[in-house]
DNA sequence: TGAAAAATGTAATGTTATTACATGTCATTT
DNA sequence: AAATGACATGTAATAACATTACATTTTTCA
């Protein structure tokens, strides 16, 4: 079922940026994450950008295409297919991701039904959580 | 079933964004029309966002999340609820827009069954038309 | 027709992301 | 150990996307 395999020993810069996301409650844009990192000596947002490239590469993080902000994967060994889904609460900011075969399974079938050869899915679903409701 | 309302008619600056938009082939970013737009005497990026924003309220466009750009609505009349999800062409960006309403109720129940009140889905499948396979 | 609401014009600024180029690190091979 | 090659990093500049602020004009409609 996975298609990532073991992801190598995080480099430095991609552990800190690792670090920050995994601490973060919500999701963080790289310009965030920059100043988070400036103690670290993180002086350019290139350096951010790499490391972002790299962990999305892994796995280990997701972009959220509708608030141009990265997420840590919350699947602990990060070795599954692509999350189906993220839910975002327009509140409280908080996001969920969702694995639901079932919603993936029809994605493809759409996909195939009209000869398209998928590559990657964006579902992202905004509103309000249980919480904040 | 259908949300929107007959839209309004559209004044002079929606009118001519609206225009180029559905003379193009694949989705164009807002400074993309203001490129086209200069010869018509525009002069400012918030010239086209202003009329987007009027147009995407409307539902006679789009934002695509993925891309940063904007696509005319492919319905004629355009008082469907919004598109259940967009087959977005890697290689020729060509886009079709999908009306499946088996998809949008399955997000549906996904998000009630995490008791989420759904606002806006974002669904944007990126890969190869059958064309450019 | 006159007041309120909506649309427009323009400048400045803010936010997100990439290009270009130089340097550094580290494992492998000889 | 020196040479190589692949990858990671540092830094500056720029490109691409979007909003704030404020002045003015046009439209709506009571």
């Amino acid at each position: 079922m996975g298609t990532h395999l073991h992801h190598p020993t995080l480099k430095k810069n991609q552990q800190l940026v690792q670090d920050v996301l995994l601490a973060s409650s919500s999701p963080l844009s790289a310009y965030s994450i920059l100043d988070v990192l400036r103690d670290q000596g993180f002086r350019a947002p290139l350096q951010v950008y790499r490391a972002l490239d790299k962990l999305v590469e892994f796995g280990l993080v997701h972009k959220l295409e509708s608030l141009n902000a990265f997420v840590a994967c919350s699947h602990e060994e990060c070795e599954l297919d692509e999350p189906a889904a993220f839910m975002i609460c327009e509140t409280c900011e908080g996001v969920s991701e969702l694995n639901d075969s079932k919603l993936t399974g029809y994605l493809g079938k759409l996909a195939s039904k009209e000869n398209f050869t998928l590559k990657h899915t964006t579902v992202e679903l905004h509103g309000l959580c249980s919480n904040c409701e």
